[in-house]
DNA sequence: TGAATAGGTTAAAGATTGTTAACTGTTGTT
DNA sequence: AACAACAGTTAACAATCTTTAACCTATTCA
């Protein structure tokens, strides 16, 4: 049986179409590699790939093209872009068209199959996986506890270890109090005064990443912990 | 359908063992939590684990005598160990006894998830799954590139990112010669000037920490690149 | 042989992340 | 009001990882 997973990859740049091919097959995947943007929607039809990695700048047709074009046939298969620079206006054209993640070139091939990696086990989820959620909508941002990403509607912030870490637990308990010395527990494993403080100094970072989404807030609640304020109000909120 | 994984948690300390209980939960896991080395003996024949995470010292019966006790009706089953301190002996004796992992307390709980997350994705692999690997044999060490561990008989180095991804390549391409230009493209997604120093820096820093094991040689191609050459060798080396 | 190129090695510089300390403010209790 | 406990904030500090520079050796080829 072949039950590989099939890529299609749209990338002019041989070498690095090359290296990127080799890479994805080296870890079981199948790889069908195009050249430029016409010859990637003729392979898409005939490779019925599972997901489609997209170099913005490609001659013929460039990759937005290509991925409104793959759209209009099928809303729902992954696209992941690949950006020349950290172009802003291209990221958010890239999401309009409803890509479901982009890479930075340069990027490492290592990282590049993270990526891949998690859309597809996000997109095959739904099985035994209801409990783990990864990404959280908190306002108007969303929050990548995978890739440690804080996106707003204009930037993009690569957020530490450990900020990441106490926002994913904030996020899960999203309008309900988080326990200071459980959050302590599992972020440091350990509620040692020193630890304590520390997580003060997290808190305040975190805050000013939050602080332009006026649905957010972060409270306080006294000698118990804090509380993940957002928009989405829920049952058991007071 | 209940297809949620069970976890057996043995642990004396109630806070700990509560926290954790309540985070792997919200992931989605089924957890059963026992203060004691005979409870988690009489739990694991009732409640048939997935996977047992074992306190070392617990009252009335320590981990490693648990675990033995379990070896002896499954010998599959994964077995992770916290562990007090990083005792050496400790570790060895854990894996003597089957261990799969064990984690140092005081641990983060994400860092305890990870691990689990990553054995059950091991051991139930084999499926679409042949082409990703992530532990290597090489010569008489292992290297574990999930984790970024090199294990040498005697003790275990963590290596950092850039240290882990070259030799993840290295060993993939294990008796081959891995091309200089792939490997910068791989890891830094890009082979300027400097990048490639860079590569060199990190070829001298791994050979420090290979030069102990005989079998194993990282030998330079001149002008190609790199081979990691092994023990284990095979048809195509020459 | 000798110039050019590739690679080896070490140390210093730079960047990033996390911890600690010191000072400030706030809340609640007596 | 006065004190203690808790939390907010900032900056200094420390640790770690990566890059860069400098100098050196080995190989290749004209």
């Amino acid at each position: 049986m072949n039950t590989k997973i099939k890529v299609l990859i749209a990338e002019d740049d041989p070498f690095i179409g090359m290296i990127t091919k080799e890479c994805f097959e080296t870890r079981g995947f199948e790889v069908s590699l195009c050249e430029d943007g016409n010859k990637a929607l003729k392979c898409y039809l005939e490779f019925k790939p599972d997901i489609c990695i997209l170099d913005v700048m490609m001659p013929l047709k460039d990759g937005f093209t290509l991925a409104t074009d793959i759209r209009t046939i099928d809303q729902t298969i992954p696209i992941l872009f690949l950006t020349a620079k950290s172009l802003k206006e291209d990221v958010i054209k890239g999401f309009n068209i409803g890509a479901d993640d982009y890479v930075k070139k340069p990027f490492s091939v290592e990282e590049l199959i993270a990526r891949v990696d998690a859309i597809l086990r996000r997109s095959g989820a739904g099985k035994s996986e209801e409990g783990k959620q990864s990404v959280f909508q908190i306002g108007d941002l969303s929050f990548d506890s995978d890739f440690h990403i804080l996106k707003t509607n204009k930037e993009e912030i690569k957020l530490t270890d450990k900020e990441s870490a106490i926002l994913a637990e904030l996020c899960r308990n999203q309008n309900q109090v988080t326990d200071r010395r459980s959050l302590l527990f599992k972020v440091w494993g350990d509620d040692s005064f020193f630890n304590s403080r520390s997580l003060d100094v997290y808190i305040t970072k975190l805050r000013k990443y939050l602080k332009n989404d006026l649905n957010i807030e972060l409270v306080t609640i006294r000698s118990k912990g804090f509380k993940l304020w957002t928009g989405n109000k829920k049952a058991f909120d007071q």
